[in-house]
DNA sequence: TCCATATTTCAATAGTTGTTGTAATATCCA
DNA sequence: TGGATATTACAACAACTATTGAAATATGGA
């Protein structure tokens, strides 16, 4: 992940709306919702909502697909993986052993589906 | 973690220079760096450094000893552990299977040391 | 003590972000 | 087609952020 890739993810999480967004689409997994009722649920604005979905998905932390007139965002897990695996490499960059229990997640390629750990 | 801390420390590495900074003194490791060091080896002007080492800082990504008339700051990567692990149950609330390669992290809490996934 | 060095604080300023209401755009349904 | 609904775009504005240089504070050493 590149640098600008991570800033901007993180700046996109770094309000406590768009956060709040961002956990409610994971709440919903694949089905997701549409914008109005992330707006009923969290009591928002539209077009506060629409300038922080927008923020989101310019992140690449969600997606946005159409259904006649309404917008159905969900949670991109993946770009969520993603920046983990960033953030363990980053930590532990140099010194590995001083948190070497974030090793298997960092080493792991994104998609890679291991067997789990016998104390897990 | 809180929200409040997670959005926190997710603005504090929402700049550039602020992940430059955090990823300097990861790499340094338990050594740390002092306040002039850091601001030569990234060509910032001494009070910008001292603003954005203040925002790391109250976020709790550093931490910061005196020694004499030097400050010398430190990654805490303790954080840096919790926040993975916050994200990573953010990640999966609800829906475990979608990303159940990151379960051992999300489930296990800070501090623990498992041993290692056979596969990894 | 006096001077040099390290760092922070402060003031000024340019740029950016978040919020609101209103208008525009697009789709659905009768 | 026409009216209702869903969403986004725009304009205005307050609030906040990043940057700079200069001044203040504190420490170390001669």
């Amino acid at each position: 992940m590149q640098r600008s890739t991570a800033t901007l993810i993180f700046e996109s999480l770094s309000s406590g709306l768009r956060l709040d967004i961002y956990r409610l689409l994971v709440r919903q997994g694949p089905e997701g919702l549409v914008a109005g009722a992330i707006g009923s649920i969290l009591d928002v604005p539209a077009s506060n909502l629409s300038f922080h979905l927008k923020a989101l998905t310019h992140a690449g932390m969600l997606s946005v697909e159409q259904e006649g007139r309404y917008q159905r965002y969900r949670a991109k897990l993946s770009l969520m993986q993603e920046l983990i695996a960033y953030l363990a490499e980053e930590c532990c960059a140099g010194h590995p052993e001083q948190c070497a229990e974030l090793d298997d997640i960092a080493v792991r390629s994104p998609g890679q589906r291991p067997s789990r750990s016998p104390l897990a």
